[in-house]
DNA sequence: ATTAGCACTGAGGACCACGGAGTGCCAGGA
DNA sequence: TCCTGGCACTCCGTGGTCCTCAGTGCTAAT
C-alpha cells in the first residue's frame, strides 16, 4: 500500500513545506530531492497518499500540505531525533551552569529551551508527589503563628503559615519539629499521611490541638493540594507563525496552567520524548499547535517534565533533539545540586 | 490658545477613538457628543488642535486620531480616575480573600488585574530591600551543606543551600542561628550588614568558616543581589490589538523582567499612579504602548509595584481605577496576612 | 510501471471605476 | 468676531474583471 517511495514522497513533502510554509508540488519535489522519477510519477503517489489522508490540497491547483495524520507517520517512522550541534551544546552548559538555586536553574532552562527551539517552552517544577522530605522547619511567628517549611530532596521549598495555633511555647515548638523530623524525614511524600497518623497521640496533651493544626497544614499543603508550578518562555516566538486557531486561543491555552499540566501529564511513554500533534491535543486553542514533552529527573526516577509548543508546521527532528537534550541537562544540574 | 470646547472636543475624540478604534471625523462628534456646535465649527477646532499636535490624521481625507501628547493631555486635564462598579469590588475581594501564602496573593493579583482592565498586567513581588527580617533559619541537609531559608515581615521567603562551609555540628548550627537571629531579626535588611559585621568574632574559631561562609551567602541574598520578581498575566489580551510596533516586539519586552522592572521602577510620583504614554516608554518595543502603573504597600510604606500595559488606545480612566483599587486591596491584604 | 504532453482549475495580483467619509475653504449671518 | 451652511476636493476601501501561473488529473506512448 505504502511502499518506499511513496514514504520518501510524504518525508520530501513534510519537510519543504516545514522550510518553506507553502504547500509544495510534485515539480517542486523533483528537483530538490533526489527521488529519480519524474513530477508525474510524484503526482500519482501524491494522489494515494491522500487517498490515505497523509497530506491534502489547499485547493484544487495547489501543491499539497500534510495532516496531522500525515506528520504522526514522519515523526514515528520517518525521522529520527536529531542530536544537537557542538555549539548548542555548549550553549547549554554556559547557560545552565551557575544557577544558584531551584528557581533560577528552572528559569534558565525555560529560556533556554526557548532559545533554541524558537517556540514556546514549559517547565515543570519537579514533582512534590515524587520527592521525599528532607526537613521539616516550625518557626515561631509571634505569639499565635507559626510558620511551617517543608524541604524536600529536589531542592523546592513549601512554606506555610498556620494561624490561630493556640499559643506557643518555644519549647513546645522544638519538641514537635523534633518529633515530626524523626517520623518523616527521609520519606516519599507519598508516605507521610501515614507516618504522621498517631503522633498527636505522642503529644503532650496541652499541645496537642497546635500538633493538629500542623499536621493538617502539612497534609494539605503536600498532598492534598499537589499544585505543580509551571513557567512558561518564549511566546514571543508565536507571533511569528499563523495559527489556524486565532493567536488569541493559543496564549489563552498557554496561560491555563491546569491545561498545560494536564497535557504535559499526558504522555504515555514515561522517560521518553512524546509528541502530540494538532488534533490529538484535547484543549480546543491547541488543536493547530504540536507539544513535544519529555521527563526529566535523577537517575531513573522522573521529576517533572518540560516541553515545547509549536505550530504543527514545526521542525520535529530538531525540537525533539533540544527538548531531549535540556531535559537530560536539568536532571544532570539536579543531581549535582 | 486652547480653550474650553477645544479641550471638549479633544476629550471627545480620545473617548470615541478608544471606543471604536477608527479615526473621528467631525460629524461624528457633532452628532454623538452634545457640544452645541456644527461640524464646521468642530472641524477649525481640530486645525487648531492639529497645529499643537495633539491629534493627527491618517491621511487627507479622515478623521483625527490621538497623539501620545493628545493623551498625555487627556489624562492630566481631561479625565479623571473611574471609580469601580459595586461588582468589580466584590469581584476583587472574592477573587482576593482566601489566598493561602504570597505566592497565591501575587498569583491572584496578577489575573484579577488582567481581567478587570482586559490587558497585560504586571505584579512586582513585594521588595526585599524594603522590608525587614523576621526569622533566620539554618537546616543542616548532611555532612557539608547547610540550608538558610531567610523569612521576612512582608511573607517573601529565600532559601539558598550553602555548600562546602566545612564541617558541620548540629549544636554549632544551633550557636549561630540563635546568635544570627538575636543579630538581625527585625531589623530592615539595609540594616543587616552593619548588623552582622562583628559577627564572626565572636563565634568559636573552630565554627568560623561557616559562620563566614553563611554570612557571605546571606549578604549575597538579601542585598547585593535585589533581583525583584515579576509576574505576568493577560497577555491573550494582546492578540486582539493591533499594533504600530509588530505583537512580537511587544511580547519580546514584556518577557525582558528587567525591562519590566525599569519601567515600573520609573514611576516619579510614589504612592500616586503614573501614566506612561507611547513614546515616553524609552523601550523600543514599548513604543506603542501605554503602562499605568501604581504603588502597593502597606501603611504608607511603599513594598513594589503594579501595572497594566495595553495600546495607547486604552481606556486610561477605567484602567487607572482599577489599577488603583487592585493595589490598594492587595495592601490590605498584605497588612492581614 | 513510468513518463511526456496537454487541457483544466483556482488563487492571487494588477487594474479600474466608483461611492462615501471627511476635509478645507469661502461667503453669509448672528 | 465667531459661527455655520454649502461646496469642491481628496483619498481610502470595495468590488468587479482580466490575466497569469503554479499545479493538477488524465491519457497515450514507452
Amino acid at each position: 500500500m505504502l511502499d518506499e517511495r511513496k514514504l520518501a514522497v510524504l518525508r520530501a513533502v513534510v519537510e519543504d513545506f516545514v522550510n518553506t510554509n507553502e504547500p509544495v508540488g510534485s515539480k517542486a519535489l523533483a528537483d530538490r530531492h533526489r527521488l529519480g522519477v519524474s513530477p508525474a510519477t510524484i503526482r500519482n503517489d501524491m494522489v494515494a497518499l491522500e487517498e490515505d489522508g497523509y497530506i491534502t490540497q489547499p485547493h484544487t491547483s495547489a501543491g499539497r500540505v500534510p495532516t496531522d495524520k500525515g506528520y504522526r507517520l514522519f515523526v514515528d517512522r520517518l525521522s529520527s531525533v536529531k542530536p544537537l550541534s557542538v555549539a548548542e551544546r555548549r550553549a547549554i552548559e554556559s547557560f545552565l551552569t551557575g544557577a544558584v538555586d531551584l528557581d533560577e536553574i528552572i528559569a534558565r532552562t525555560v529560556r533556554l529551551l526557548a532559545q533554541l527551539t524558537r517556540q514556546v517552552a514549559i517547565v515543570q517544577y519537579p514533582s512534590l508527589t515524587r520527592s521525599s522530605v528532607q526537613h521539616v522547619e516550625l518557626v515561631p511567628l509571634g505569639a499565635m503563628r507559626l510558620m511551617m517549611v517543608v524541604i524536600t530532596n529536589t531542592g523546592r521549598v513549601e512554606q506555610r503559615v498556620i494561624d490561630g495555633a493556640g499559643e506557643i511555647s518555644e519549647s513546645a515548638v522544638a519538641d514537635l519539629r523534633s518529633m515530626l523530623n524523626r517520623a518523616i524525614a527521609g520519606l516519599p511524600l507519598g508516605d507521610v499521611p501515614d507516618a504522621v497518623d498517631d503522633l498527636p497521640a505522642q503529644v503532650d496533651p496541652e499541645h496537642r490541638p497546635m500538633a493538629v493544626s500542623v499536621l493538617s497544614i502539612l497534609l494539605e499543603s503536600l498532598v492534598e493540594r499537589h499544585e505543580e508550578k509551571i513557567v512558561l518562555a518564549g511566546t514571543a516566538n508565536l507571533a511569528a507563525v499563523d495559527f489556524a486557531a486565532s493567536l488569541r486561543d493559543v496564549l489563552e491555552a498557554l496561560e491555563e496552567n491546569m491545561v498545560l499540566i494536564r497535557l504535559l501529564g499526558e504522555a504515555k511513554d514515561p522517560s521518553m520524548l512524546t509528541v502530540r500533534i494538532g488534533e490529538e491535543n484535547f484543549h480546543e486553542g491547541l488543536r493547530s499547535t504540536s507539544i513535544v514533552s519529555a521527563d526529566y529527573g535523577v537517575g531513573n526516577q522522573s521529576l517533572a517534565k518540560i516541553g515545547v509548543v509549536g505550530p504543527t508546521r514545526m521542525d520535529y527532528p530538531g525540537t525533539m533533539g533540544a527538548v531531549r537534550a535540556v531535559a537530560r541537562y536539568v536532571g544532570q544540574i539536579l543531581a549535582g545540586q
